[in-house]
DNA sequence: GATGAGGATGTAACCGATTGCAACAACCGA
DNA sequence: TCGGTTGTTGCAATCGGTTACATCCTCATC
């Protein structure tokens, strides 16, 4: 390539990298060759010599999970307005795998790490193993204990909306339902149902907190429990549209109508929610607004190593749909 | 790390990777040092040198769309098995972008690509200038004149299956809704949707063929069509189960009844098909094998250049649920 | 005890870019 | 014509591993 133009292999790289001086000639002059040749540099050379790498790594609890996609997708979008490419990983709910994807990032020296840790609070070890030197922002979930940056949503205000919606429905009763409290998330949640719960009068029976996984088949697992009851609750809360998925299915093959027997909120609003009948009341999540501030986040220059972790929370908002709207009757 | 063992780099280098010959005595030392401080080694260093990084990329049209999650996560699932990582890329349906990053993934030296072509032709350009030097399979989608490997599915005998169904319960004419057929998948369905029609003696107007996009939306537009006609076909047949879910949207909001008015089938089988009211009868991708498949390939010595590219199908399996389960009457 | 085989380890070139520094050319004013 | 300034380009070190080759050591054999 550099004797193609004629030139030094330090010509080439001012030349096209655009940084020192090239006069305009053997600027053209290198950008023909290299458009002839169809040369565009090593990548790998360039990320050793210059040690960024233009990858941005990510690392999600489970890519089937739709909310989850939806969120990648968001990020890439952000990515590319800044010219970097994203490398996405599976920690599969994993901590030991999730570990595995952190330390094989930072091996192949991203530019940065987005991660919404699977554990809330057994992912902190793999995290504080990550040197300074590599931003890191968690997305969603969080960790208790890593001094990383944190964006995601405002989990109490969203139970104030889902449960002032549901007692303006005329919920007098409601059980909660979302995944092992391991999850930062569902604890969020949680404490945000029954902070809500007493302020909106709304009855909690310690056995209405039913935790297991953010998964169909959970629900499903829920659905068919709470039918065996003699009384359901006036509402049901869940951590995650997914679940709610689940109860749907089960009451609908018990004959159960929703939202007229009972109640059901989701959260996330994924694409799903709005197709399935009943369609879901749910928190949607503004995601490309959280992947924009993590983004800017991870460019954020960390040379002030010193500065206070910053934790965003943006605003939840309510989409009332079927599933807690009763005709008039 | 050199100096902490008290060795040369060279000795670190063949003690950690396992090539060549180190004493059991120097090597545990090389090791114990290794850990002691947390040293694993710079793959990118090793990258440039040694040619190969040990990841694979994948690229495909849209992450949003469950069928090619479920394939990413069977991909995943391969990879792991044989010590290598995934690079996952969102083509976006987009030719330009496609092209992008295939290249992005090129100069990042993989070990090997994946890809589910967005475009029956026009993707074949970008494809086609990958240096033979990288290995190439095309997964489920493909393009038209590229001299790589494929695997995929009989989507000829899908269509034999789904067709063989609703004839058995009794459809005399059908109507096909996919994407446009600039897409393989909707190419090879379609073609074996007017071969069986015809097998099986059902009937297809030349406007019964609607083509549009893969996506919910598209399917809810078919759907309003479809309702402005006095009459409605006997099945519809789908060749993607988005597709199928925008329908049942429609028809539901309409009161319309599937299948008692009309019979209705998916492709793909994602996860909410069996979910969704009523569930669709679909038609199965195995996602493992064809990523177990396509890894074996990527892995299979391309040293032997002349080799004739493979293109394996496997065998699809018709699940039969609600969306064709006429009540007796 | 000398010789040779073979295992263990070190030396140094190399992968392909980036970049500090030096060299060099062109042009200016004195 | 000469010293100085500015702008352009090349040289060579560097990033952190891998690996061909050389060297050294040990042990067996004659």
């Amino acid at each position: 390539m550099a004797q193609a133009a004629a030139v030094s292999t330090a010509t080439v790289s001012r030349a096209l990298s655009g940084t020192g001086r090239v006069s305009d000639r053997t600027r053209k002059r290198v950008e023909k060759a290299a458009s002839d040749l169809g040369y565009t540099g090593n990548s790998i050379a360039r990320a050793l010599r210059s040690k960024h790498s233009g990858i941005v790594g990510m690392i999600v609890p489970s890519i089937s999970n739709p909310f989850f996609t939806a969120l990648v997708e968001s990020v890439e979008h952000e990515l590319q307005r800044v010219g970097k490419t994203l490398f996405l990983c599976d920690s599969q709910g994993d901590v030991a795998l999730e570990a595995r994807r952190l330390r094989s990032l930072q091996e192949s020296h991203v530019d940065g790490i987005l991660i919404s840790p699977c554990h809330g609070t057994d992912s902190v070890t793999a995290l504080n193993q990550i040197p300074t030197s590599t931003p890191v922002v968690q997305l969603d979930q969080f960790v208790m204990g890593s001094a990383t940056d944190w964006v995601g949503i405002d989990d109490e205000k969203a139970m104030e909306l889902v449960l002032g919606h549901a007692s303006e429905q005329g919920a007098k009763s409601a059980v909660f339902v979302s995944s092992a409290s391991t999850n930062s998330s569902t604890h969020a949640r949680l404490a945000g149902f029954l902070k809500y719960a007493k302020v909106f009068d709304i009855q909690v029976a310690p056995d209405d907190i039913l935790l297991g996984r953010f998964s169909v088949e959970w629900g499903e697992e829920v659905g068919a429990r709470l039918l065996q009851h003699p009384a359901l609750p006036d509402v049901i809360v869940c951590g995650a549209d997914v679940i709610a998925f689940g109860i749907i299915r089960a009451f609908t093959a018990a004959g159960v109508s929703i939202p007229d027997r009972v109640m059901l909120t989701g959260f996330d609003d994924v694409a799903f929610s709005s197709i399935i009948t009943p369609s879901i009341t749910t928190v949607r999540q503004p995601t490309q607004l959280l992947a924009a501030e993590a983004v800017r986040m991870l460019s954020q220059t960390p040379a002030d190593g010193l500065k206070a972790h910053a934790k965003v929370a943006f605003a939840p908002q309510l989409i009332i749909r079927e599933s807690t709207s009763r005709t008039a009757r």
